[in-house]
DNA sequence: GGGTGTGAAGATTTTCACAGCA
DNA sequence: TGCTGTGAAAATCTTCACACCC
């Protein structure tokens, strides 16, 4: 399977669509409302799907649950994984509780954070540590995602560690652009970047 | 002028980028190095600066002061905006006080929330309001930017106000597809997404 | 020599059109 | 009839190659 980054990021979209529709009872859904869920066009959704060898032929579309059963199992999305945070100021913080990641199959096992006053102070139920103990805690709970949130400075130091401890994808909240080996997955978030592009358009387009 | 949003989105990244060069008072840099920052290639970049107009010709690279203003000039980069957070829950909070937004061109001027009691816990600098005010303040003050982080639920409802406040851009971080008119400029942040990205390359690639 | 600027070639992605299934 | 599945066409985006400039 050979799946471009754009098709795997729809899908991964199409699959967030496919459990909204799922909760809803919704029971069949067409590649045109599919695409229009998710804000792409059916011909692309249509694609997509059947680059995965899924077929469907009913005359309403695709059944919800079995298209999405079918998508968890090729993009091994079907599986709980389990993830930490390293920085945990403020965004940190708030990842740690951000209530999501668990409904969709993302677990926040761990926090790190160099300060230890922070650690003391902070209130969630997610265990936290000092960053000394990075490697072990993610080797021995087995996190196979490293979230991180720490400032711009430390980023690249915390990357190291993460992939020196075994973890298998990134990502960064940092604003700093940050250099991993080519078989760890990783992916920037960056506000800053998607304001930019929001007040760039402002004018010029329309 | 007419640019593709690729070309946008990565025009905002090497300003980013600039920005830090500049700061560390790196005077040139060529398209290679510029590149390896943003994670393109030296064509791409080189075709998107020419595609603005924007001209070199040392033998040094680009004059990073100089490239930095054009860039800002040419994508409206150079003039600071006002934005607003809707949703003060953990993560809300968190971007309101995110400093980097300030450095960043970007003031965060207001913050809303339905819930009397948070706004009145809220320890920030930042003005907070009840949702009810929301109108009257975007306008008042002029706010160009509205951040969603409310609950899925009440996501288009917030839209709705933000547009019919006149606001122009709008980040959506509620995993909901929001539906807007075509004039207004919208992104969504979709935490979730990401991580399904991520995971979904884990045993694929590679 | 060491870089940019840019048309043309190449690669990828999207759209279209229509056959095929229920 | 309604919607999927998919090769082929169209559109877009990236890379290349080389002229050009300091």
């Amino acid at each position: 399977m050979d799946l471009s980054d754009k098709t795997i990021e729809r899908i991964c979209r199409v699959f967030g669509y496919l459990d909204v529709l799922e909760k809803r009872g919704v029971d069949f859904i067409s590649s045109r409302d599919l695409a229009l869920g998710v804000g792409a066009t059916e011909y692309t959704i249509r694609k997509d799907i059947s680059l995965l060898n899924i077929t469907s032929y009913t005359r309403k579309g695709y059944k919800v649950e079995h298209l999405k059963k079918e998508l968890g199992k090729r993009l091994h999305l079907d599986q709980k994984r389990k993830a930490c945070i390293v920085g945990l100021g403020r965004l940190g913080a708030a990842l740690l509780d951000y209530e999501r990641f668990k409904e969709d199959g993302f677990e926040i096992v761990a926090g790190f954070d160099s300060n230890i006053n922070k650690l003391e102070r902070i209130r969630t139920d997610i265990e936290v540590f000092p960053v000394t103990n990075m490697e072990d805690i993610i080797k021995q709970k087995s996190i196979e995602l490293g979230i991180i949130a720490v400032p711009e400075v430390g980023a690249q130091v915390v990357v190291d560690r993460l992939i020196s401890s075994g973890i298998k994808g990134i990502l960064n909240f940092s604003n700093t652009k940050i250099i991993v080996p080519k078989n760890i997955i990783y992916l920037n978030i960056d506000f800053t970047s998607a304001l930019r592009f929001i007040a760039s358009k402002f004018i010029t387009q329309n």
